[in-house]
DNA sequence: AACGCGGGGCA
DNA sequence: TGCCCAGCGTT
């Protein structure tokens, strides 16, 4: 038996049902790839799903804003995604009819398409002789070849990828790629893989070296680094004495891009220091003078090469506002629309579970006076 | 080549 | 905690 023969048998018998198989759409496809990089379908999933009802075509995502786009993303991580998705189904639309490229090296144009992705739509949409080079292939394949070259190295992939090629054949790529990912997913697993039960145990040469533990090597690590977020969360008046809150759309290259929080003071460490310490616009100077009617204890939210210390501060402000007074790229928003805006998940964790319920107190005991 | 970018699940 | 997940863009 072939090594393909032996692939193809085995995912026949194992291969999960997901939505985006059996169609050759490469919008549907696209979509699904761009939610999933460095994403579990498990997480994934529903996000597909929410996406395909509200966006059943290339057409429809290019016609949303990027507010809207990043509302439905919120939660994935990874929001450069969303931004790319959006500038890629525009350039669909207006540079190439509304069709998508039909090849590997034309699709790698495109923004948030790398060789992966481009492998993987041309490979299920058109056929094309590419393979798929992910996290299950290169686990999988670096430990059928033995090889302890760090995976993290362009010399490793080259050689998987070679190898991936050597082993497809000309018969249905898209379905060997499947096959190939899907056989790394479920069951080359990353830790303690059921080696004894494999179809590829007798030619797999770490399983015959007993290196399977070892593979794949990897050369860096990650190294986790803190960061210190003192959040200050400002209830206004607006001209009609309702209340507003000052919010800010994150610029710049740092974390969350392009999504919406709070005016924030980043410090070194989690003590704040006093208002004439710090490095800090004016109107927010002002505020530190004031003493806020609410401090929440320090709140950590853990990602996978940061660790974010934070504190929130509520400040209920009396005084009427309008959105002139506020510095630039800041916008007022009541708390009954601040759902509707795409924030990072810290914020909608803290907002939903301590700020709203107290702000919802103030509220209601300022209309009973 | 190295780094930054989220969030969740698992050992 | 550390590692990984249907990676990519930037420097």
């Amino acid at each position: 038996m072939t090594f393909r023969k032996i692939l193809l048998s085995w995912y026949r018998k194992n291969a999960r049902a997901l939505p985006w198989r059996g169609t050759r759409d490469p919008y549907v496809i696209w979509l699904s790839e761009m939610i999933l990089q460095q994403t579990r379908i498990e997480q994934g999933l529903p996000y597909f799903h929410r996406f395909m009802a509200a966006y059943p075509d290339v057409g429809a995502l290019a016609a949303a804003s990027e507010d809207e786009l990043l509302k439905l993303w919120q939660g994935l991580g990874y929001y450069a995604r969303a931004r790319n998705l959006l500038k890629t189904a525009r350039e669909v639309i207006e540079k190439h009819q509304g069709t998508f490229p039909g090849n590997y090296n034309d699709l790698l144009k495109l923004k948030g398409i790398g060789p992966y992705s481009a492998a993987a739509i041309a490979s299920f949409a058109f056929g094309e002789k590419v393979p798929v080079t992910d996290g299950n292939v290169f686990r999988f394949l670096s430990r059928y070849s033995g090889s302890v070259i760090p995976i993290d190295t362009s010399q490793a992939r080259n050689n998987i990828r070679d190898l991936a090629y050597s082993l497809m054949g000309d018969v249905d790529p898209g379905t060997f790629n499947q096959a190939l990912m899907e056989f790394g997913a479920l069951h080359c697993v990353p830790a303690q893989p059921v080696c004894h039960s494999c179809p590829f145990s007798h030619a797999c040469a770490a399983f015959q070296t007993g290196q399977v533990q070892q593979i794949p090597n990897k050369k860096s690590k990650i190294k986790v680094r803190y960061r210190f977020f003192h959040y200050l969360v400002c209830i206004f008046r607006d001209v009609r004495n309702s209340p507003v809150m000052a919010v800010k759309k994150r610029q710049g290259k740092d974390i969350w891009r392009s999504l919406y929080d709070f005016p924030l003071i980043e410090t070194q460490t989690i003590r704040l220091p006093a208002s004439q310490e710090l490095q800090i616009p004016q109107p927010l100077r002002q505020l530190l003078k004031t003493k806020p009617c609410w401090t929440s204890p320090e709140i950590k939210h853990v990602l996978t090469h940061r660790t974010i210390r934070s504190k929130f501060y509520l400040y209920d402000l009396p005084s009427r506002i309008t959105a002139q007074h506020l510095p630039d790229g800041y916008r007022l928003i009541s708390p009954e629309d601040f759902h509707s805006l795409a924030v990072p998940r810290l914020i909608d964790k803290v907002w939903r579970e301590r700020i709203e319920p107290r702000i919802k107190k103030i509220v209601a005991k300022q209309m009973t006076f």
